[in-house]
RNA sequence: GGAGAGGUGGCCGAGCGGCCGAAGGCAGGCGCCUGCUAAGCGUCUGAGGGGAAACUCUCCGAGGGUUCGAAUCCCUCCCUCUCCGCCA
């Protein structure tokens, strides 16, 4: 959500977000009407004032009087009768039009509108080279992920994670949860089935309706990560300045329809419609400075991730075209994943600067201020992803697989899972 | 699912037709006092919107209604708590 008044006293930077991010929305209809709904509010005002001042006249008055004053109010109540709703009409189209608004992405964002328009900072790990002929995760782990039976009870893009498979899964998020937990976050185990003003207050509507799953009958959609209740956790709370930052740990299966992706990575699991992921959140004061420390403290424990994991990755500042409708400035971290011979995204970090506060009412005390927050979120693990570029990039010519030391633990202390055939 | 109680400012809590945007307390800001700390004294402090300003409107869980006038009365819904039932 854009301030109101940002919008009306600097419209240019309003209409330049709206290009950037190759959104579709008619600002000067928005314009227009602000400026409509705030005439009629004008009279509105007016005429409650009168009644109001009338009503107070009604105790001290005679009772000749009184039959005039109240045929006087009867007049104004007439006209709010008609104007009120009409006015109610307006600000909910307004209202409505705001939440279609994008957040302004940071100067510094590339534009563009695809992975190519993105800009790769740095790459960290070195890509392994396979003297032998390298399988993909699929074939690698053909026992371990049952995507037919997946899709025989639960159609596509669904898979069953079975024995290693499942415990990998259990040990990437046990190592995840432990390294943000030694890093002084708090771990939520969160409402997967959330309201609508949740998903709206965090930006994944009501663009995006296609792409959550709702569940009609009780009006609530499943969460696409945890970012959702965990922002919206303290939707309508004030901190005071030194509560800040909160540093909390969200996890949660994470459901999504994948409607625009149609066709695209339909194999494996790159791209299915239920994973479980170890999310970052993170709520600060509102000052750029501030939110840009805690976004490169989100993004290097995401990578520690991966160094635990010993995985190469590349880092990319995402173009404006490619980002979400609130973000302000985002990374992605990308994993070399062998068996597409390319970098796939594994973690994406994002400051959203105030656009989900302001939706969702979330601000902090500041002296005898009263601000609305910045808030971000990163990854921190996301699975069964994670565990393609993880057997691939670990996979050994005697068809073992490596596990890094740091997983160990989480799997049964063994080195290695043997081949099995 | 059944029965009862309740939802008021950052928090607790009084108010039950006009004097109430709301007593009192806590918390916080500022000032005084105090060698330091604690305590004490005084004082200020709800939010959102419109307007250049004066000023004004809205908000006491949400939405309707009654009334000249609603935090207060009536209806519907939501939520919380207690007891009972059922059950993972």
């Amino acid at each position: 959500m854009l301030d109101i008044k940002l919008i009306r006293e600097n419209p240019e930077i309003v209409r330049n977000a709206i290009k950037r991010k190759h959104t579709n929305v008619d600002l000067e209809m928005i314009l227009e009407l602000d400026k409509n709904k705030r005439e009629l509010q004008t009279r509105i005002e007016k005429a409650r004032s009168d009644r109001n001042k009338l009503s107070k006249e009604i105790t001290k008055a005679s009772v000749e009087e009184k039959a005039s004053i109240i045929s006087e109010v009867e007049k104004i109540k007439e006209f709010l009768k008609e104007a009120e709703p009409r006015f109610n009409d307006m600000e909910k189209e307004l209202n409505y039009q705001l939440l279609l608004l994008p957040g302004i992405p940071h100067e510094t964002v590339p534009d563009g509108n695809s992975d190519e328009d993105s800009i790769e900072i740095k790459r960290v790990g070195d890509i392994p080279e396979f003297d032998f002929e390298i399988k993909d995760h699929l074939e690698i782990g053909k026992s371990w992920f049952d995507f037919y039976r997946g899709a025989k009870v639960a159609g596509s893009r669904t898979v069953y994670l079975k024995g290693i498979g499942a415990l990998l899964e259990q040990a990437v998020l046990q190592l995840a949860l432990n390294h943000l937990l030694e890093k002084g976050f708090t771990l939520f185990s969160v409402p997967q089935m959330v309201k609508e003003m949740a998903m709206e207050g965090t930006g994944f509507l009501p663009r995006g309706q296609e792409e959550c799953y709702f569940l009609e009958r009780d009006e609530r959609y499943l969460i696409g990560t945890s970012e959702v209740p965990l922002v919206s956790y303290h939707a309508d709370e004030i901190f005071s300045a030194k509560e800040l930052p909160k540093k909390y740990a969200g996890f949660s299966t994470c459901y999504r329809r994948e409607a625009g992706a149609a066709g695209k990575d339909t194999k494996g699991l790159y791209r299915i419609h239920q994973f479980q992921k170890i999310e970052q959140v993170v709520f600060c004061i509102n000052d750029l400075e501030e939110s840009k420390k805690w976004h490169y403290e989100l993004l290097n424990n995401a990578e520690e991730i991966l160094q635990l994991l010993e995985l190469p990755y590349r880092v990319v500042i995402v173009c404006a075209g490619e980002m979400g409708l609130p973000q302000h400035f985002k990374h992605d971290i990308e994993c070399y994943m062998p068996g597409r011979k390319n970098y796939g995204e594994t973690m994406s970090c994002s400051t959203m600067h105030d656009f989900q506060a302001r939706r969702l009412n979330i601000k902090y005390r500041e002296g005898t201020d009263l601000k609305y927050c910045h808030t971000l979120n990163n990854t921190a693990i996301a699975t069964p992803r994670i565990l393609i570029p993880l057997i691939e990039i670990h996979q050994q010519k005697d068809g073992s697989i490596y596990l890094p030391r740091a997983l160990r633990k989480y799997m049964n202390n063994r080195e290695k899972i043997e081949r099995e055939d």
